[in-house]
DNA sequence: AAAATTTTTTAGATTTACCTAAAAATAAAA
DNA sequence: TTTTATTTTTAGGTAAATCTAAAAAATTTT
């Protein structure tokens, strides 16, 4: 069993590895708002529970016991985010941190019964794919919106960035999960993307385009 | 914003101080189940939060603001008690440890609009009172069973043991809230008590007896 | 390949919530 | 009212997770 701590470690250090192979130091250090030194420590004692492979000055990455912990984290996570959107009416851009705490609720038979409440959801309120009991889950194909060329066609299935201020924004551009979109232009001064949405022209920077995630996209 | 121990230390001092004015250094340590010395430690923390009023060996009782936030805790885990048995079927026996975790979520916003999901409940499954959100409720008139006499009838409407052992034990004998009860006897050789509840005569040990909750009891 | 920079680790402290063992205060019994 | 027992506190220590400052390793630049 671990700790509330550990448990946010291995959440962390599971997101980081979506990028890289070897997760440094200083990135879990950043992520979880601490001094590097303290990472160090961390890692040490995950080593030690055998959560984590770890090799002085190169980085960790998750033994499966570690990746199985991490993504057990993951899917209460998003279950909690299901639950407070669908049943206490949360916007998408209020859940991330109560759910952080709810995460760390240890309970099997809790979040058993949660996700049945819930009807098993295959994805939470941004799109991102839920565990199942077993820790399965299939990731969507998504490609980013500033990927598409002029012309190009999608839905929108999902967002790579979860704070609050990038959430109510695409919610004030009507830009929320399962809308249709196409690409009408792209803006050579600044990468900004014209987009059509339900009949409306709108649009958006290059810094929101990198973030939104498209899929069932129609090439021209 | 107190911490997670802290919050544990003034709910239990809460509830003792429903049974006695000054709480005891050794009544909490059982109840938190730690070293009376760990206990004198928190006691001076608390004392110096103002959160407590302190005499050397005189025990403790709650300021205002102490007890505000005990009556805080009480509330979500009553009302977390209650969505775990309407919205995901736990038995009533089941739901004490999970609650005891969720009752320290911090969001107030959380709180308020589970309560709303659960349409504003007056009690929890155990029939202890929900405190609104300025931490006003009505305790309900209780009698225990145990002293009524035979003849007298009422409506079992609350325990005052909320161990699962015996929660079990009440739910095989059918002994439930709202049900109507009535005395048929009391038996001399060990006090137990046989009652009428469904049109049945059953019997419980005066142990039971002494945890049972009875309103609208009708004198014979 | 040496110098400079960045990243990571070590060493030694701090804080929170605990502990044990012993001393002090209070309460109960003789 | 002493003596005895119980309760509570103090003193000093431990483990978990953090910190700062400085040393060591790795990487990048020149």
């Amino acid at each position: 069993m671990q700790s509330f701590t550990e448990e946010n470690y291995l959440k962390v250090i599971y997101h980081l590895a979506e990028k890289t192979n070897n997760v440094q130091t200083n990135a879990i250090a950043e992520q979880i708002q601490t001094k590097p030194a303290s990472v160090t420590d961390m890692i040490k004692k995950l080593a030690e529970k055998e959560l984590v492979d770890y090799i002085k000055y190169q980085g960790v990455t998750l033994t499966d016991k570690g990746r199985h912990a991490a993504v057990d984290i993951v899917r209460k996570h998003r279950l909690w985010e299901v639950f407070l959107v669908d049943k206490l009416n949360f916007k998408w851009d209020e859940v991330h941190d109560v759910a952080e705490e709810l995460e760390h609720i240890k309970s099997v038979n809790l979040i058993e019964r949660l996700d049945e409440f819930l009807g098993f959801p295959k994805s939470d309120p941004h799109g991102d794919p839920i565990p199942d009991k077993n820790g399965r889950f299939t990731k969507t194909q998504f490609i980013k919106l500033i990927e598409l060329k002029i012309g190009d066609s999608g839905t929108i299935t999902g967002v790579s960035q979860h704070s609050s201020a990038f959430l109510k924004h695409l919610e004030k551009l009507g830009l929320t999960l399962g809308k249709q979109i196409k690409i009408s232009d792209v803006t050579d001064f600044d990468g900004s993307v014209e987009i059509l949405i339900e009949e409306k022209q709108i649009n958006i920077s290059r810094e929101v385009a990198k973030h939104i995630l498209i899929s069932n996209n129609g090439k021209n």
